[in-house]
DNA sequence: GTGCCTTTGTGAAGCGATGCACAAAGTCAG
DNA sequence: CTGACTTTGTGCATCGCTTCACAAAGGCAC
């Protein structure tokens, strides 16, 4: 008889915790190099923007790394946290489409700081092919199961326009990953077990223009007659600095 | 007396509605471009990849733009939703910081289509002020706050190093603006009234590899010691691209 | 005009996240 | 060792969003 072990990590973390864990992180590293020690659970909920009873609870469904009376461990809780987001091991990540974005997120210093390495740069355009870029070359998007398998990618970004993301997307998850960071403007269809996270640059500006004319207005136009001349502009594909070079 | 009357679309449409009307909009264009007419609850929400009772409840906010039996009005819907969400206006943005991730925003081609128009680029830099990009010169950051009252702005991405980014967003709310996305790796405070959303790379991939990770092995390595010789690499601020040039 | 068929718009239940408030647990001074 | 003080971890009420399921509304064929 295997005797349950009850662990004080149960499975399941909350999305909405697991979407925090990296901010309190980001706040720890901030405390972490002006040599402080320990923190409460207050000043570290003000140092990463929210509630520090949710902060609490965030940390509680990790575990119990806190001591009642004097706060968190900073290195101990940086520690914990870095594992439970699995950024003590290293992930081999490739980007899919070097346009603007694509060299942009190729130089990102911030993903070898943080257990993610840039492991290939792939495009379809035989005139970017064979680039160097922040110390890696160009291949050609052919090759892209290939490089997968072997040099174990589990992450890909996909910065291409968005009339190739959905076959990029199909094509390397037929190779195995399960992890995509999409950039281009459509909602890419996959199978259960993976997962798509999306950047979207163009609904970040939208929702502000939302909320700017609430301000500024008190609302839209009052009436919902169609005003005459009326053109609506189509949106024609393409993620970040890819349309128009 | 003032009767008020009652509008169908009563002020306080739920935030989650707002962030996926950008979304229905992207579909419909897609759509209109295909030259069909009239679109399903159903249709619709598996082109924008959501479920059709959600839909059909996010539209309902807006008001009673569907006809029973037949569907939506594909050109309709799309003037009413861009005009909810403000984008039959033409909206004035700066960009401040103009590093890789700063030209790739300023060449992205998506602006101009959509009701948004690139009005200033700005950086500290006297490297890189007078430089042309994407058919603007690039002003020096000291004229910020005249530049956004003169051209109205009212629309600020922040995509410099983290350094500055807090700095950059106090002087732009206190030239007037209330809307602002940061790409800068920090939590900006800023006064009541003002908006402000984040795209953060990092946080992103932090999120992925998380689930990544429980895929693999069921979860991060078990047991709660350090292991011997752990050193937990701090992170610097800045983002996409401003930190490896 | 009548009746069938399709699809919307929404009441209501379900679900997860949030935030308050407090008991439990630990520190520290004397 | 004791007692005052600090801060965590969490039960609970609440809130907002999601999803189901269906009555009401309109189109269309005859």
């Amino acid at each position: 008889m295997t005797r349950r072990i009850p662990q004080a990590r149960e499975r399941g973390i909350p999305d909405a915790t697991v979407a925090r864990l990296p901010l309190y992180l980001r706040a720890l590293n901030g405390l972490a190099e002006r040599g402080t020690a320990t923190v409460s659970s207050e000043d570290l909920a003000v140092a990463a923007g929210v509630n520090s009873a949710k902060l609490r609870k965030d940390l509680s469904h990790l575990g119990s790394y806190g001591t009642r009376g004097v706060g968190y461990d900073v290195q101990y809780l940086i520690y914990q946290i870095s594992r439970e987001l699995g950024l003590t091991q290293d992930w081999a990540v490739a980007i899919v489409g070097v346009g603007n974005l694509g060299r942009a997120l190729a130089n990102y210093g911030g993903f070898v700081s943080r257990g993610f390495r840039v492991a290939g740069l792939f495009d379809a355009d035989p005139g970017v092919v064979g680039e160097r870029i922040a110390g890696l070359v160009v291949e050609h998007a052919d090759g892209l199961e290939s490089v997968i398998r072997k040099r174990g990618v589990s992450i890909v970004v996909i910065a291409t326009p968005a009339t190739a993301a959905q076959e990029v997307c199909d094509r390397v998850i037929a190779a195995g990953v399960t992890s995509i960071l999409n950039f281009a403007p459509v909602v890419l269809t996959v199978p259960d077990g993976v997962d798509v996270r999306k950047v979207d640059l163009s609904i970040e500006l939208q929702i502000l223009a939302f909320h700017e004319q609430r301000k500024a207005s008190g609302g839209p136009m009052m009436g919902d007659e169609w005003p005459d001349g009326v053109v609506v502009v189509s949106e024609r594909g393409a993620p970040l600095g890819e349309a128009s070079q």
